[in-house]
DNA sequence: ATATTTGCAAATAATTTGCACGTAA
DNA sequence: TTACGTGCAAATTATTTGCAAATAT
């Protein structure tokens, strides 16, 4: 009999449900805050644990951000693909780069380097940013 | 008449020979380290307010490791280039890669983003480390 | 019933800052 | 001399952890 590790309570649900309506990456500390009006109290150590869980079972992904927080934003990693992050308002839009992957495939010779992961991150402002 | 912001200190010296020694982004904690055995004592605040300087002046670039540490390597960004870091040593290697970028110009129409910037980061095993 | 999850407060760890003293020009 | 730099120790900030109480199954 294996270890269960999934129950489902409120806490998981109160913080699945602010990742699902924010569309962009967010920290630990935001997930906090935006939890403060909801009815059930979560604790910040609660937001850690639950998005390094959520992290390990692959419903987000994890970015850190330029000063050194990690952010966090569901999203299914199914296939390998690399975001369009607005300056303005943080929204994500998920890029589709197979012919980037393809070019960075052909690097794999480059400076007889052995290449095995890649990450890239466009900027810039959204279509009603704009 | 400016203000003159560039003394040519024993510490300073001392940090920018760590950089020119070592060929990969390491932490101010690394330099600190390096700088043990060095004849100047430098402050570790010391050391975090030289990088933070070299960065605002260009001479270095700084990284943010996966564990939200900030790394910083010597380096001119004359030109806007990336890295392919190696897993096992840790070694960098400028990455020229203008197609790649005429690719991600390309993008500047998708999904209506105005793309302004990019990052993109390589990793495998150098030739050495193969 | 009982294994897992939570909250709280205390512990870490990286980085920043205030300030008196030291140093390059 | 005197404006700038440095060291030290204390303050911040993000994140982690121990443990007793609460909760899901």
């Amino acid at each position: 009999m294996g270890i269960r590790t999934d129950y489902a309570t409120r806490p998981r649900e109160q913080i699945a449900s602010i990742l699902r309506a924010r569309k962009r990456f967010s920290s630990a500390g935001e997930i906090y805050e935006a939890l403060r009006g909801a009815k059930t109290k979560v604790s910040l150590s609660t937001v850690y644990r639950t998005l390094e869980r959520l992290l390990e079972r692959g419903d987000v992904s994890m970015r850190v951000d330029p000063a050194g927080e990690s952010t966090y934003m569901l999203c299914e990693p199914e296939h390998h693909h690399h975001h369009a992050i607005c300056r303005q308002c943080g929204k994500v839009e998920d890029v589709d780069c197979t012919a980037i992957e393809q070019f960075a495939d052909s690097l794999r010779s480059l400076h007889g380097f052995q290449l095995d992961d890649h990450t890239m991150e466009f900027f810039g402002r959204c279509r009603t940013c704009r």
